[in-house]
DNA sequence: TGCTATTGCTGAATCGATTTAGTTTGAGAC
DNA sequence: GTCTCAAACTAAATCGATTCAGCAATAGCA
């Protein structure tokens, strides 16, 4: 029942010509080889007629290239993360390059492993939304020459690639827009991860209630992809604790897919009385009831910018390094309509 | 600044042994082969030393076998599909299995490119949600000895393993709890597939309005990931059409939050008026207000109940299909509660 | 006719591992 | 002293492509 897929030499044993002019004829450079037509037209007809695929291991192992890249972030089921990766296998499809997906959970050890597992396999580049400590593994895969572009995230120590968000100024500016709506106490929730982007949001946030002197409250919650319930009810405490906070700002769009479930927890009319808006869009937003405004990465953008300097990359070596920060864009929903129409 | 990873063959240069040796050491195998203790533990400190990593293409043409799986489902953002992605990869991870997810989008022509994209890769087992018309290609993997399971639907004309849900009994328990709870008048919204697990779930549905002598009322909106939009006007247009339904059935979970988005912008009180169903749970109904039932495929059986055929099928060939139709849960919510309740 | 150039093709090396089929050495049996 | 056998190791083939280096035949030109 097995049948063993024909190889070249197969092939040119069977057409009685070396197996370099099936290469040739294979890889369309039967011309610039001065294959003869009629031979080309041949082998091209051969072809065709069982359908051949060639073994693209051997061919990596000869060639030392796979045509695959690996897109790897914190979690690709994150919506902000699967448009641009859909995006980003679009590009590299038609550059003839495929895409893995992957997702680090924002682990160490998790993303180490796959770092080391796709460097093994001798793919062709990667682009990652770095974890904390992963400065070596970056480095080693720089060593070696593999393309290498950070996302959402950057490492100040290394001169890679990277495109990010302006965090500071997105978190500014969602912070006025629940000012200029009227709301008075804003509370900024957010996860307990040293990383520059969160740093830079909270110092956005703080900026904006300075120049309007209000009082600013700051949740942090511990970051786990396995205690979500656990964090939810410390958001529950903290907004009972708090009354008097009238619009809330998360961090995070899991963090406020999360916090959504447990204003409802709390009371199902709680959300009509809240400003809420939420760092990253989210496409369970303008389902939700009332519609959630969100501060939106400027997700085409990004995935154009990370193909052009990965296709750049791969091209030539020894590239300049870019460093992108881009702009994203406000969208105000009803979740932030003015306090007076809501209360 | 370029560097070249060392060989097996730079290694057994280096410590002055043949190749075979270094090999057989790397494998674990240096006992069984008759390697020396002494020279075992030299070559093992020096891979260590070095940090040697083997280059997997190289090991996989020669061994035939890549230690990689594909999970290739409609939409791996989905939360059903990400669920049971997660747990088939930590059992793949156990067995030294990697796994590449993918979304075919329920597109025959990207399933196929995928197919043998992943197939001349030689990558080492499939898990599949065929779309429509792709036996053939599912029947080329088989006639190559590549392990292949259906998964979320069946191909009859075909013999391969499959594990599925039963759609009959779900969607007929789904719509029993909704007149149970007194809804009268139910709607049920599905796809225009021509796919099994479609046309059981209809039937299901068909099967528990006829036995309580009720009106079927169906919609059917065409299937289509970019159309999204238009889907949605159609089923508010048949909503405000039927303004004397008061329950609905919706025959996906994407379905569902589609709807749930159409619902909102009729009328942001309607929600609270209608009885609501989903097939197929979603981390989005639990936050929703209300939050909406649904009927749960059992996600943790399927993944275990796949790798553990997936697992049997890589270690010998020639195994016996197994059909396996699993038994799902009804997962009830505020969106179903008693009719009395909500009007 | 003799010389180079070009056309048209091929043999064999190569990528980096695994694995088969040995070889060498020394100990022990008789 | 010779024979056998196990221990300890290795040379070379192999997987299936790509590609360098080169060969034979014909054409072109003086």
């Amino acid at each position: 029942m097995k049948k063993k897929r024909p190889s070249l030499k197969d092939i040119a044993e069977v057409l009685n010509v070396s197996t370099t002019t099936v290469s040739f004829v294979l890889n369309g450079k039967g011309e610039e080889k001065k294959i003869s037509k009629e031979l080309i037209a041949k082998v091209e007809a051969y072809l065709k007629e069982i359908n051949y695929k060639p073994n693209l291991v051997a061919r990596s192992l000869r060639t030392g290239s796979t045509r695959v890249l690996v897109f790897m972030v914190e979690d690709i089921s994150n919506h902000f993360f699967s448009k641009v990766g859909r995006i980003i296998e679009d590009i590299s499809y038609k550059n003839d390059y495929r895409v893995l997906f992957c997702s680090t959970e924002n682990d160490l050890k998790r993303t180490q492993d796959l770092i080391h597992l796709f460097h093994e396999r001798q793919v062709d580049g990667f682009i990652i939304v770095p974890p904390l400590g992963i400065e070596d593994d970056i480095k080693h895969l720089m060593d070696h020459d593999t393309p290498v572009i950070l996302f959402d995230r950057k490492i100040p120590s290394l001169n890679t690639d990277y495109v990010v968000i302006n965090n500071f100024e997105g978190a500014k500016t969602s912070t006025k827009h629940l000012i200029d709506s009227g709301y008075k106490n804003i509370a900024y929730i957010t996860v307990d991860l040293d990383q520059g982007q969160m740093q830079d949001r909270e110092a956005g946030y703080r900026a904006a209630i300075e120049e309007a002197g209000l009082k600013e409250t700051t949740l942090k919650l511990p970051f786990s992809t396995t205690a979500v319930n656990e964090s939810r009810e410390k958001l529950k405490n903290f907004i009972k604790d708090h009354n008097d906070i009238d619009a809330i700002f998360f961090a995070t769009n899991y963090l406020s897919q999360s916090g959504l479930k447990g204003i409802h927890q709390i009371d199902p009319n709680l959300i009509n009385k809240l400003g809420i808006i939420s760092f990253d869009d989210s496409g369970f937003f303008e389902m939700y009831s009332p519609t959630i405004s969100a501060f939106a990465q400027p997700i085409e953008e990004m995935a154009e910018q990370l193909m052009r300097i990965m296709l750049k990359k791969l091209k030539e070596k020894d590239t300049k390094p870019e460093y992108l920060t881009l702009e994203g864009t406000l969208v105000a929903r009803e979740s932030s309509q003015s306090k007076t129409t809501k209360v």
